[in-house]
DNA sequence: GATCGTCAACGATTATTGTCGTAGATGCCA
DNA sequence: TGGCATCTACGACAATAATCGTTGACGATC
């Protein structure tokens, strides 16, 4: 007897490793043919690699594709801020049992953070404070 | 011509999804027998898939074995808040352009921090002012 | 001392990921 | 119009991850 075959979740497809860095040339770049984004992570692997990598991102949802000229034009059909929110969850979830500041108390402390960048936090928190005195 | 095999590196494995939820119960609850992880995890998939599991992770290191007594009782060999740090510092370099700040802003804004929370990480960035001042 | 239950070991299998070679289409241009 | 370059499509393949079945060892119990 066959063990039940797999299917794939159709709500949200997560992008592996080598994917999220092909994404990450395309949030910045924009639309972008496939030479250009091979080139773009330094031309590494073979060509069609990449190729290969954005018709199955394409099958997934997660790149729509502009099939009108010969040369195809692909772009993030994902937005940035949805990926890192659910990287972010699953982090969290998975190692900080949840809670928002273990993550983020995690990540303040193990790493340098600018003058700067602290009264930037200090501002979210002080905003977040404002909305629960509201509510 | 065969393409070059690739070799594991010997540095730190890095635990796959699955691993890192067995060693989350070993972290949780201490050294444990398979059984006792098997069935801490709801006793879903077989219990000689956590017993594989555990054999493998114990090659790559991430467990130590005590195998004096005829159960053999596993231990994480990896400390939760280096793999911790290490996951946090992959997020932080792959979606944050390695702002650590960036990343405290993602998770802040995205899920509730009660008062106290905030309250905590007040004061680690008062604690972090100190030791920018005197440094 | 035969039987039964628990356990570790091992191999087989499936799915997924990442990589690449080759083939076919299409346009350019000498 | 015939060759050359570039592009997409498709399939093959290796490596990794995850799961499970089977087997043999080892005690306990009757």
């Amino acid at each position: 007897m066959a063990r039940p075959t797999k299917e794939r979740d159709p709500s949200q497809p997560e992008p592996t490793e080598a994917e999220l860095l092909l994404l990450r040339v395309l949030w910045k770049n924009g639309p972008s043919s496939v030479r250009q984004v091979w080139e773009e992570t330094g031309s590494k692997g073979s060509y069609t690699t990449v190729l290969k990598q954005f018709q199955v991102m394409h099958e997934k949802g997660l790149l729509a594709r502009d099939d009108s000229a010969k040369i195809h034009v692909f772009s993030a059909a994902v937005p940035e801020q949805k990926v890192k929110r659910s990287l972010l969850g699953r982090l969290m979830t998975q190692m900080f049992e949840g809670s928002a500041a273990q993550l983020a108390l995690g990540a303040l402390s193990t790493r340098k953070v600018s003058a700067e960048e602290r009264a930037e936090i200090r501002k979210l928190l002080d905003e977040l404070d404002r909305k629960d005195g509201n509510a």
